[in-house]
DNA sequence: TTTTGAGTTGTTCGA
DNA sequence: GTCGAACAACTCAAA
């Protein structure tokens, strides 16, 4: 690794600092592997950047997971002696000062794909350069990188099935690299920030006890629920992934926007369980297909930067959205009076966590139903999921509004009395979030503003006081976004 | 180059 | 209650 054309004395001396950001982890870590392999001391380096141009600051579920990833990072880093330096500013500042207080000779990273992120990166690499600081990046959060994956015209797919076999046929994701088992410590100083003193968590209201009940951030917590999915769910996957009570999803979402666990981790050690009877290799197909929805959506937003602002098809620029009202307050606290939607919608506020098919639903409920404008939503999702990220959060809304890559037409609207039924059966998930329904009899349950007077009377449940009576007709709020949409095609 | 047909994380309707 | 067809509008790749 390191330049022959350097002399051996001067630069072994000198540091190499790894800037970590949504990679934190020593394992399969291509940056840090690198520069254990170059033999120079190196330090670690994390940059809380609220101030750049471009880079969205972090919701609150977001901040609190990333404090327990840099506090279990952090550990793991001094055990193999290798220093964690924490700063807040603009990168563009920060970087380079850091690289001074360490007169350090390089910097590496693993790279980003969002828009501010590469516009930082590349002015950074052009004034690291400049100053004759060695600037090395390495592909380490994305399966396959987004410039690698285009149609038959040359263009970035719009539709995921054929993005997915294309980005398929480029090849095997390469094996996750070995954990050094080595590195030689920087011995220097530099000057840190506290991670107390960053305030990513508030205990004011502390508001956190159902998501420190719910995960444990890092790579120890990335790795135990990886084995738990591939020893349990996977089996099931293909068929019971859509199914939103108990746990048939991996969970991984989280540990993979941080980059607790890398997807090439993920992706492999999925793959070694496809062997057997044809149920395993369907389940890890579909399994490896969520990994591609992941990719298909930080490929979108490499392509179009300003996915989480824009609708990503213009057409829709003057659609009569709504931003506002009492029924957009009921959504997110969970008072909707529509049971599945507020089962999610309560698991999110309590668990910062939804899964995914309730996340289709409750999104459709607000985009259709309530004619609210998408970014409303994924307003609210960014601050509360701990998994949300640039790439998905804002493509998996533009599918659900409509608006987003997808070749179905807007007309789908999810209906969530059917999806309840068919997802969720036996109702475990709305009695779990819904406790007050839980006396309701199935055939009741996802619709209790139809169930007879007399079957209320016995579940307890009093219509507009124990829980509220529907903030729209489901067939009104249909038939109000399919004309919505009429309105919108006929003047194109 | 143009055309065609498959595909699309859905719903409703009617037999 | 179940099932197939109709609905819809667009992308993409094969013909």
């Amino acid at each position: 690794m390191s330049d022959p054309a350097e002399s051996p004395a001067v630069s072994l001396d000198r540091p190499v600092v790894i800037w970590l950001r949504d990679d934190l982890r020593v394992a399969d870590n291509p940056a840090l592997a690198a520069a254990a392999e170059s033999g120079r001391p190196v330090l670690v380096l994390y940059v809380l950047d609220e101030a750049s141009d471009g880079i969205r600051p972090l919701g609150g579920a977001a901040r609190w997971w990333l404090a327990g990833s840099l506090a279990t990072l952090s550990e793991r880093l001094a055990r193999l002696g290798v220093p964690l330096v924490l700063r807040r500013g603009p990168a563009a500042e920060v970087v380079p000062a850091v690289v001074a207080e360490a007169k350090a000779a390089a910097v590496f990273w693993n790279r980003r794909y969002g828009g501010g992120e590469v516009a930082v990166d590349r002015a950074l690499k052009a004034a690291l350069g400049a100053a004759d600081v060695a600037v090395k990046s390495f592909q380490a959060s994305l399966l396959y990188e987004p410039w690698r994956v285009r149609n038959g015209e040359d263009r970035p797919y719009r539709v995921f099935s054929p993005f997915w076999r294309a980005a398929r046929a480029t090849g095997e994701p390469r094996r996750p690299l070995p954990t050094p088992a080595e590195i030689n410590g920087f011995r220097g100083r530099v000057a840190s920030d506290g991670l107390a003193d960053w305030r990513l968590t508030t205990t004011r209201p502390d508001w956190a006890g159902g998501l420190r009940e719910t995960w444990e951030p890092g790579e120890a917590g990335a790795e135990a629920r990886l084995s738990a999915f591939l020893d349990g769910a996977l089996a099931r996957y293909a068929d019971d992934r859509d199914v939103p009570a108990g746990t048939t999803t991996s969970m991984l979402s989280p540990y993979l926007r941080f980059g607790d666990i890398s997807p090439f981790r993920v992706w492999h050690a999925a793959a070694a369980r496809a062997v057997g009877g044809g149920r395993m290799v369907r389940a890890v197909e579909k399994f490896h297909a969520e990994l591609g929805w992941r990719e298909f959506a930080w490929h979108l937003l490499h392509h179009a930067p300003d996915l989480a602002r824009r609708n990503f098809q213009p057409r829709f620029d003057d659609f009569p959205w709504g931003t506002a009202g009492d029924a957009v307050e009921a959504w997110r606290r969970g008072r909707t009076g529509v049971p599945i939607v507020d089962a999610g919608m309560r698991q999110l506020w309590t668990t910062g966590w939804m899964h995914n098919r309730v996340r289709m639903v409750v999104a459709s409920f607000l985009v259709k139903h309530l004619l609210v404008d998408w970014r409303v939503g994924e307003a609210w999702f960014w601050d509360t999921l701990v998994d949300a990220d640039a790439a998905n959060n804002p493509a998996s809304w533009q599918w659900v509004a409509g608006t987003g890559a997808d070749a179905a037409p807007y007309v789908r609207v999810f209906n969530p009395v059917l999806q309840g039924e068919k997802f969720d059966a036996d109702g475990g998930y709305v009695r779990r979030w819904v406790p007050e329904l839980a006396r309701m009899p199935d055939a009741w349950l996802q619709k209790p503003w139809e169930a007879p007077a007399d079957v209320l009377a016995t579940a307890g449940v009093r219509l507009g006081r124990d829980y509220p009576k529907p903030v729209i007709a489901l067939a009104d709020g249909r038939a109000r976004a399919l004309a919505a949409f009429e309105r919108i095609r006929a003047a194109a």
